[in-house]
Order: C-alpha cells, then structure tokens, then sequence
DNA sequence: CCTATATCGTTAGTCTGACTAACACAACGG
DNA sequence: CCGTTGTGTTAGTCAGACTAACGATATAGG
C-alpha cells in the first residue's frame, strides 16, 4: 500500500509544505494514517501477521463461530477478499474451516486454541505498536483522542 | 480508491464489530480517514477539483513559481504523478508551464489569475467540507483534534 | 409443491493510488 | 573534460478496495 517516505527524492530540506495544507484536518488525517498503516502493518509483519488476521481472530473470539459472510460483516472485510483471509489464517491452524451442517451454502469457522493464543499474542504486538503511535501523548490525552476519533467515526457511520 | 459503504452487503444489523476492533486507536484512525478521503474527494469532484489540485496551487499561492521537482516535495506528490497533475491544471488554464530561461532541465510553473481565483473556491469548499467533517465536534473541540493530530504526525515523520 | 428471490462461498477482474525504474537531458563541481 | 547529481517524463509494479457473476443452496409466497 506505502512504502517508502515522502515525494521521492531526500530530505524535506525546509518545510515548504504549504499551511494551508498543513492545517486541514483531512490532511492531517489522511497523513496520520498513513503513517499509523505502516506502523501496524509492518509491525504484524513482523510476526507474520496482517491486520485481517487480528480483525477475524477477535470476531470469533468475541462473539463465537460463524459463517464467512457473516465474518465479513463484523470485519469489514468484503466477502470476496474473505476466502484469502480465511485460507491464510486455516494455513497456521489459527482457524477451522467446516460446512454448516443445518446450513449446507455455509462454512462455519472457529477459533482453535492456537489461535486463541495467538490472538493473544498479537494484542500485545499491537498494544506496544499503539504505545508507539501514540506515543507524545499522555495517557489522558490519549483517551481523549480515542473518544474524539469515535465520535466523529459513529457520527460518519451510517447516519441513516 | 473507495466507493461503496462497508463489507457487501445491506446494514449493518447488530453492531457486531468486536470492541477489541473499535477500539484501536489505528483502526479508527484509519476507518475515519477513508471516510473524510471520501467526503473530500466527492465534494471537490463536485466541483470538478482533486485534492491534488489544491495541493499545488495552494503551494504556488504561498511560496511562487517553482519548478515541478519543487512542487512535488511541497505537496508530497511523487514527480512521476505530478506531471499528470500539471497536465489537468494546465488544461484548465490554472497553471502556467514554461521552460526555466535560468536552468534549461526545469519548468517553471506558475499560478494564474482564474487559478487564484480557483484556490480561493477551493478554500470555501474545502471549509464546508471540512464543517461537515467535525460536525459533532465543538469549536474548542475541533481545535484540540487538530492539534493532537499534529503532535502525532511531527513526531512520526522524520524523526531522524 | 413450485417458483421467485435472496444468500453463500468463490473466482475473476476492475480501478485507483502509492511507489520504483529507467530514460535523455542539462547543470555543476572538481 | 568528466563523473555526479537533479530534472521532467514514461512506463510499469503492487496492493487494496471494490464489482460482477457463477453454481449451489435456502426460504417465502402463492
């Protein structure tokens, strides 16, 4: 997704970055996210892990088995791009795969207990990696974020 | 980039997303800025604008004339892509593209009046959109946001 | 029961945006 | 002069978000 830092070439040198641009929330957001991406993404990288992973793995840990599509709404994760997920997570017996006997369109999927521990292992992975994200923050402040973000993202979500 | 609403399929039904997701600092950060990202590009494709567009004229405005390498490391567009960008700018008479008489590899590009005109309507779209995106959040609110976001994005780029 | 419609898992493919590589050319420093 | 470095440009890679369509079921309504 991103690699690399800036626009080509070295160092910033002055920061010529226009105040208006560097003002607008959206920037700032967009800008921060990235960053936040390559953080976490290369993070789990790390651990041979990828954020699907831990979305899928704390579905079915929070609210038990169940079929793919209905992983796909819980995740976000579109139905078509869950196969791939799934097959990756069932590679490492983090996760079982087996037809829906009262359903037969379904699969049914479950946690396994290496994945139970794994979950777990990546939660701390990602607590450090937040710890570093949010680091010039206090712990204050970083609860404020988090409900400001929550805020905003809820008024965004679905208004209907 | 992004078009659709969720993961397939209709709402959302049960807000089954596990807390351990909605939580994340990262995940909220990053849900909430594909959100402005759409917000922002539609608004300005409204109006026949990207966002890189006010990139660069924005950078103009602030700083003058400047050669494309230049522009590219003001706004963070690659110089590969901001060729393409100069290219829409050009075409709407925004931006004026002439051949640098002081150093014959560069081009020296430079705002026109309808693209000064043009920033400034992009400034006012921009402005609304951007009401619309912190809506929820009070005045003092909206500041703090903006200032946390910046704490964050400072202390993750270059911090070499 | 029969038929229409919706849902499931899966495959394939589109589109966009970030990014790299390589080019011909010109400038610059020794 | 020569090697190095910056410039504008073209081409292309890659990943992720998303759509379309498939055969297989299930489910609801008449």
């Amino acid at each position: 997704m991103i690699r690399g830092e800036a626009a080509d070439v070295p160092g910033d040198g002055a920061q010529k970055t226009p105040d208006r641009l560097r003002r607008r929330a959206s920037r700032l957001l967009s800008q921060l996210a990235v960053r936040s991406d390559r953080l976490i993404t290369d993070g789990l990288a790390r651990d041979d892990a990828r954020k699907w992973h831990y979305a899928v793995l704390a579905s079915l840990q929070e609210y038990g088995p169940a079929s793919q599509a209905e992983l796909s709404r819980r995740s976000g994760i579109y139905r078509s791009d869950m196969v791939g997920v799934l097959n990756e997570l069932a590679a490492r017996d983090l996760v079982e795969r087996s037809p829906d006997p009262g359903d037969r369109r379904r699969n049914v999927i479950t946690i396994s207990a290496e994945g139970r521990r794994r979950l777990q292992r990546l939660d701390e992975v990602l607590d450090d990696l937040h710890d570093e994200l949010l680091a010039p923050l206090s712990p204050a402040e970083r609860d404020h974020f988090v409900q400001l973000l929550t805020r905003l993202l809820d008024h965004h979500t679905q208004p209907s």
